[in-house]
DNA sequence: AGTGTCGTTCGGAAATTACCAAACGTCCGA
DNA sequence: TCGGACGTTTGGTAATTTCCGAACGACACT
């Protein structure tokens, strides 16, 4: 457990950035706050420490954890000897990477399913015009190809993918 | 210019599912449906035509596609002979990429100057535990590494990177 | 079953955001 | 220098969100 010097001053700039993080991606201050608390923490923290850390009230603080949990961004942990849930942060690269590229994939499939969908009902349409058509198909292209780029990065790990690249970098 | 059931179809699907994507980054509704409204047109829209179409506001309709253009989803073109601004739909992967990147580096970079403060603030303070400052040092590592993949990422165009890692992948 | 400890859900108050209409500044042609 | 067409900014209101405290349900131990 660290004294409470070092826990102030490994909370003081984090907080400050992991708000302006959350913010950008539409999260509220508390999720910020909450990740900033737990991103240097020397342990597990239980729910209880995190409404003293940062003074959000339990039922704030229940939800919050849940949206941080479903960004990936921090996991329950299981203290043996204590039934409270326990979180730790979640950094690592390939953690952090995976969870971002389900949340894009999510969002181009959606994309992806209403231009088939849009493709569908000109097909069906009888007076629409090629140039309609062949639009949304070459929009459909472009989706697919970035789609098919984000499966490849997945399948690699972080490492993997930078000695790789390096070394086609250095290739040209 | 389409006639009135194309532009329906065309903007039927592509609408919803542009407002599920806007509220995913936190953005509100009003930026999906614009941005869904511009997937498919078959021209440059001016901000009368986003008015009407989407039935906001003249100075709704322009906030919102100033955010749609900061996020490098929308683009203001000039008409000639015509002194109105006009909107084109952004979706090329190469685009759409580098904006993606650029807004994650920013995050990034707010975590990592952050980190590095701590790292200052750990050091000139005399009593610190190693345990901590060793913490910190470790996640500045992992947060150097994404940095560093985001960064080679950006160096190749969508097409380079497909085709390298495909080949890639042909050799495991 | 009874009790105590957890975490989640619910209802309402406070704060914030989204949106519109109107006023404003800017640019161009007359 | 005036007028008119555009786009942005501003002020106010309606709707949404955030957050808290209280009530609730789940689980373990007695």
């Amino acid at each position: 457990m660290m004294d409470r010097d070092e826990s102030h001053i490994v909370k003081r700039y984090m907080v400050d950035a992991c708000v302006k993080g959350a913010s950008s991606c539409g999260c509220c201050d508390a999720v910020g706050v909450l990740r900033g608390t737990l991103f240097l923490a020397d342990e597990p923290l239980s729910m209880d420490q995190l409404v003293e850390d940062t003074g959000y009230s339990k039922s704030t603080v229940s939800s919050n954890m849940s949206t941080l949990e479903r960004l990936g961004m921090a996991k329950r942990v299981i203290i043996q000897g204590d039934k409270r849930y326990h979180y730790i942060p979640v950094n690592d690269p390939d953690s952090l990477k995976k969870d971002m590229i389900i949340n894009k994939r999510a969002e181009m499939q959606s994309i992806m399913v209403a231009l088939e969908k849009t493709e569908g009902d000109l097909r069906a349409c009888e007076n629409v015009s090629p140039a309609t058509l062949e639009r949304v198909e070459r929009v459909r292209r472009l989706y697919r190809q970035m789609d098919r780029l984000i499966d490849l990065i997945s399948r690699y790990n972080t490492e993997e993918l930078i000695e790789l690249l390096e070394r086609e970098m250095g290739c040209r």
